[in-house]
DNA sequence: GGCCGGCCTGACATCGATGTCAGATTGGGT
DNA sequence: ACCCAATCTGACATCGATGTCAGGCCGGCC
């Protein structure tokens, strides 16, 4: 904890009021452009503020008011990702056209801190909160929705409440990545996931094996791995899997980091397996890397349309968006497979 | 703006006392675990909360206890650069170890909005500022470094104030990358810069202007381009520079959005000049690009560590640090030019 | 019995702003 | 001269919490 500071000598409307000799209240109507104050007061007042220094104390201003803050929470898993920063852009510009302010907070994948900075943004009474959580339970939200606090949750399903909820069309996305491989002859088909516990993962993977099965390979099992959050670990995935005999012939990667670990993994090497990685990154056009694309800030961008129509009183059951997702064809996976 | 909420029926202290039949003071000891209370009435304050489902308003807290919020500003240009919200992620962590919490907004590149947010922010009473300026006018910040409120410039400097400052070594940076260019021979060196009234354009043309002159390379005047703040807007200016005769045969791009530009327009061409690129990327490796690299997590943490000491007290004059910078060999510069 | 000190509790003021309401002043119409 | 309405101003309560201070109760000791 941080020694707080004697609070500095920020002057007060009091203070304004004084410097101009005229009351408080009539400091505040000057100050808020209010009617009924006469121009020669109102510009002492106005001089006076400006001598001071003077900055209205939102605190004071909110606590009075009773509304909630202008400040909507945000928590991501990861600040740094630059999928999860997009679709904080998104939210971001969204609710700055209302007037709101986004406070952000990462959780690190920690469902334990991702509970304590739900609760301190909720002390902080802030007006809603869009989360891409990192936890399987939730159960202490539904009070805080029953209370009329609008909550989103981004990018990864809640199982255990209900609440409006933002999500890519996961399952669309991988069965047209398999099946665009099956068409090209693949039938070792490797994929490098996430986090067993996350929601988006184990659609992927459900997906995977749905088309794969409705496919007929049998061994698909033998060539997937998990838990791989950042690129280091993927990347050692991605050589474990290559080193089976007889090695995938092509490789699906479930998220931005992964692919990048695939790349590499596969840099220098000459039996490079297709690829289709899953999310869009700026560089996949220049390295030829065919993904199933889709639009982070639009994600964010929903999210906090979302939170505006109810916090505008639209008071529906909960709603459910899914994002489209597309695959874009740039040549890791366009070649027949030589099996 | 959006039409405030009824603001629920959150509960209060006062309602929580209500219900266990004690006096709002002690409830109030009951829940912050003061001293002096019985454990009966402690366990009946306790049952009361957490069947109202009560929080803390920390609102209404903070106003009380007149210290400034617990909360740091940054603002930052673009929440979606994946430079900048590396140095969010950096500020986030350090903060965060101290009990603050970080509110961030992007500034778009726009003067205006940015004295908005922070005029903002400042009536939020954060507690300090980090700054990654889009403006050159700071003028109107230097009343509220004198009330007492930290504020660290990042990554690029103010002109027009005195104030803490974590920068990166811009100059020591560029002069290794035109003499890593010299040494192979290089004389017609490019150079594709962004925004003309950014400090670390500035910063790192002089430097190139420096070194470049200093080899006594007299028309480099000619492969410089600037204004370059997006990807497109960088590809075109590479094409552009490529297209003049005779062509640079190395380039210089001065940020990683300009990279990536290059990358794209480079892509599938023949001619490839050598490329040297200012801050490292993910991809940086595969793609085999030589680098400026430093830390942009750095950048932020110390940022935020410079704050800490500021609200811990430490008084003396700004300080200004200076982040290193390395030059990182992947290839893309490292073959002699062929003139 | 009376006094003291430790425990426990609550009434009240306070933080900085704004809403309510009442009072003072002015000008214009009759 | 008088009244009314419009204009301008300020005293006071209020938002939800915490700091201050006073008071009640109890046991132990002289």
């Amino acid at each position: 904890m941080v020694a707080s500071r004697p609070a500095g000598n920020r002057p007060t409307l009091r203070q304004v009021a004084a410097l101009s000799g005229v009351s408080l209240k009539t400091a505040s109507r000057a100050l808020n452009g209010e009617p009924y104050v006469s121009a020669t007061t109102a510009d002492r007042v106005h001089a006076a503020a400006q001598q001071l220094g003077f900055r209205r104390n939102a605190i004071a201003r909110e606590l009075r008011a009773g509304a909630r803050s202008s400040l909507v929470g945000l928590i991501i898993s990861d600040l740094g990702n630059p999928f999860y920063s997009r679709v904080a852009r998104g939210a971001e510009r969204c609710l700055r056209a209302a007037g709101l302010q986004l406070i952000t907070a990462s959780s690190d994948e920690d469902p334990g801190l991702e509970h304590v900075l739900i609760a301190e943004m909720l002390e902080r009474r802030v007006s809603a909160l869009l989360i891409v959580t990192s936890s399987v339970d939730h159960a202490y939200l539904e009070p805080e929705r029953r209370l009329g606090l609008p909550v989103v949750f981004l990018d990864r399903e809640p199982a255990d409440i209900v609440a409006d909820v933002v999500v890519l069309d996961n399952d669309g996305g991988m069965h047209r990545a398999v099946e665009h491989l099956l068409e090209r002859g693949h039938r070792r088909i490797g994929l490098i996931g996430d986090l067993t516990r996350l929601a988006t993962h184990r659609q992927r993977v459900a997906a995977f094996q749905s088309a794969v099965t409705a496919a007929g390979v049998a061994e698909w099992r033998r060539y997937v791995r998990a838990g791989c959050h950042d690129i280091a670990t993927a990347e050692g995935a991605v050589r474990e899997v290559l080193a089976l005999d007889p090695p995938p012939t092509a490789l699906i990667m479930t998220n931005n980091l992964i692919t990048t670990g695939a790349l590499r993994a596969l840099s220098g090497r000459v039996d490079r397996p297709a690829l289709v990685g899953f999310d869009d990154f700026d560089l996949a056009e220049v390295l030829g890397v065919t993904v199933i694309a889709h639009d982070p800030e639009r994600m964010g961008a929903v999210g906090a349309e979302q939170i505006l129509a109810r916090l505008g009183g639209t008071d529906g059951p909960a709603r459910r968006v899914m994002l489209p997702t597309e695959l874009v064809e740039r040549g890791s996976a366009e070649t027949p497979a030589d099996v």
